[in-house]
DNA sequence: CAGTCGCTTGACCGACCGGTCTACTTTTTG
DNA sequence: CAAAAAGTAGACCGGTCGGTCAAGCGACTG
């Protein structure tokens, strides 16, 4: 229904732009301009709520952000400042319209709920097993084609998901989108080794 | 005194293992076996005994693990390996003791807080300051050493910094200190040129 | 037209939040 | 030794938290 969709939606953008802690349910129902009873008819609770923003993120994250930015079209290793680009792009317009960068949603919500939700952490390790696997892909692809010589893509395309959310945990702290840009292509730097 | 210690060393590690939202005074001070009246002699408030916390902890980083990371006997690329050991061995304590890693406190603080209060997120980006600084310092004599062709050695050492935080934050959602022996080395392989 | 079912309303709950306050004890200081 | 200052004790405050619930609504269905 529309109700569930525009609590998933408010909720999304508080605890994107906030915290899972900071953000009331009542606020939200206000946001969403529904009564709390709704709320509870959807969701069976704040965490449950959580779960739901997650996968809905990640679903769009799918299908919109990661599906561009790692278009097939594109010889590989641009994928990756494709990808960085957009996600400047992305906190940049955040920043422009409600001053200040909300950063990775998912990071965000990893580093508050992992040592409290193991529940949650399972859904946020899966949304970060597949922003590598996608990494991965695009590596491997590289390497087949030449452009770049052979590595454990495995451990490199974890390497740069890690880079990535550092940057922007960084850019973040000093609520300067530029630092994307500046410190975003040196994504294509890492390697780490084929073991033997 | 010796109460306010306390109630720093017991909000330091409750504030580290879970979050700043889920950490109650009430909890603070049952855990220091202090009442709340002593405890609002010695802090203003909660976020001021955060902010204590921010300092209290750079402090001991920089005269600890720090200090002897960025060990001045050791050959500069030799330190960064030794830093990557240091914060594995640190986590992977906290993990067989607790069942968890908890993280970077500074990181963890950064992302929950930098989007609701500006004096602590300028508070946090100092100590990342002094922590790119410290690369900055080991690049730079690297590169005077010939151990490393030249580079932009300010950028490099952000990046280097962004890497480990996201390293840790991987870790951390995985729940697998291994995380950080298996991706901490690539942090050599990081470069960004100087700009022209 | 009666009944039911999805959804909504908003009052209400106990618990806990950060923070205040007054009274008391201990330590320091002149 | 007296007085002031530093620290401690713990009851108390209004407000908000996540969550519950009984009652009511309108739209389908038999």
């Amino acid at each position: 229904t529309d109700t569930r969709s525009r609590i998933l939606a408010v909720a999304r953008e508080m605890f994107h732009g906030r915290s899972y802690a900071d953000v009331g349910i009542q606020e939200i129902c206000e946001g969403a301009r529904v009564q709390k009873g709704s709320f509870y008819h959807f969701f069976p609770s704040k965490r449950d709520l959580a779960l739901a923003v997650i996968d809905d993120m990640a679903d769009d994250w799918a299908h919109g952000f990661v599906a561009e930015a790692f278009d097939q079209a594109l010889p590989p290793l641009e994928r990756l400042d494709y990808m960085i680009d957009a996600a400047y792009y992305w906190q940049k317009a955040s920043a422009d319209l409600e001053g200040r960068m909300p950063g990775c949603l998912f990071g965000n919500l990893a580093l508050e709920m992992s040592t409290r939700d193991d529940v949650m952490r399972a859904r946020l390790n899966a949304v970060f097993d597949k922003a590598r696997d996608q990494f991965r892909a695009t590596l491997d692809e590289a390497v087949a084609l030449g452009a770049l010589a052979a590595l454990n893509t495995e451990a490199t395309a974890s390497a740069m998901l890690a880079y990535l959310e550092g940057v922007i945990l960084l850019a973040k702290t000093r609520n300067d989108p530029e630092v994307i840009l500046v410190l975003g292509p040196a994504i294509k730097t890492l390697r780490i080794e084929m073991s033997h």
